[in-house]
DNA sequence: GTGATGACGCAGT
DNA sequence: GACTGCGCCATCA
């Protein structure tokens, strides 16, 4: 199956996002600088049905809310991984999101 | 080619 | 802090 350009580049991305950390649509978009935070989420999407090695559970809205968690095949599943990796959960939400928060370009 | 969709983000109120 | 509306632009029908 033929990975559309954009998919390939957020794959890259997310697959940096060190463990225990979370980041934004947002800021992978602007990093990319391609297109805009949706293309992330879109792209994510088919990520997380396709690459299940992806981690797309470090990836949140600017809200740090789980956005996508039900686009993961148990929606749970989502929150299960980020606790696994010591961040706390709560209401659907990141708790300490912005302490937690992991910008690409600030890698740099 | 046209129209609608979407795991979002930001400005305005 | 909350809610509303608009922009974003690749992908799908």
């Amino acid at each position: 199956m033929k990975i559309p350009f954009y998919y390939d580049q957020v794959y890259d991305v997310v697959g940096m996002i060190p463990p225990g950390r979370v980041t934004t649509y947002g800021h992978i978009a602007d990093y990319l600088a391609l297109g805009s935070a949706r293309m992330v989420g879109y792209a994510l999407r088919n990520a997380t049905n396709m690459c299940q090695d992806l981690p797309a559970h470090r990836v949140v809205n600017h809200k740090g809310d789980l956005s996508g968690r039900a686009n993961f095949e148990p929606p749970q599943r989502m929150q299960e991984l980020l606790e696994q990796e010591g961040i706390l959960i709560e209401n659907d939400k990141v708790t300490h999101f912005k302490k937690l928060l992991w910008v690409p370009s600030h890698h740099l």
